[in-house]
DNA sequence: CGAGTGACCGCAA
DNA sequence: ATTGCGGCCACTC
């Protein structure tokens, strides 16, 4: 296969979350790895707070399965929209969070 | 090219 | 359980 694109950290990061099925998450450790660079968890927190809003961040948690402190309205918020999108989690952590870890 | 930053990660007290 | 510390890496100024 060829290079179709510049495949940017960002733009890989962003593709990656716009592909998170539903019902299932991604952490920033994960997704980094999954970009070609595992280790960046940091860079891609960046990306989440800068990057595009309209991708589902909510799906994407931390290594323990904890929500994200900086998401808009705060982990209540996230907690709130992850449920909604069939994610069952406590208010502080996902549920299950390993089994429903997406996988590529 | 150098320094600072961060929605992290893991460990130790 | 909570707090503190260092390390890691890409992005921005």
């Amino acid at each position: 296969m060829q290079k179709l694109a510049a495949s940017s950290f960002r733009e890989d990061v962003e593709r990656l979350v716009q592909q998170i099925p539903e019902g299932l998450v991604s952490t920033y450790g994960d997704i980094a790895a999954l970009a070609g660079h595992a280790g960046a968890a940091r860079t891609v927190g960046g990306i989440a707070h800068f990057g595009d809003p309209t991708l589902p961040w909510q799906r994407v948690v931390n290594a323990k399965g904890g929500l994200a402190s900086g998401y808009p309205g705060g982990r209540e918020a996230h907690a709130r929209d992850l449920i909604a999108e069939g994610v069952p989690c406590s208010e502080q952590r996902v549920e299950d969070f390993e089994e429903r870890r997406w996988r590529p």
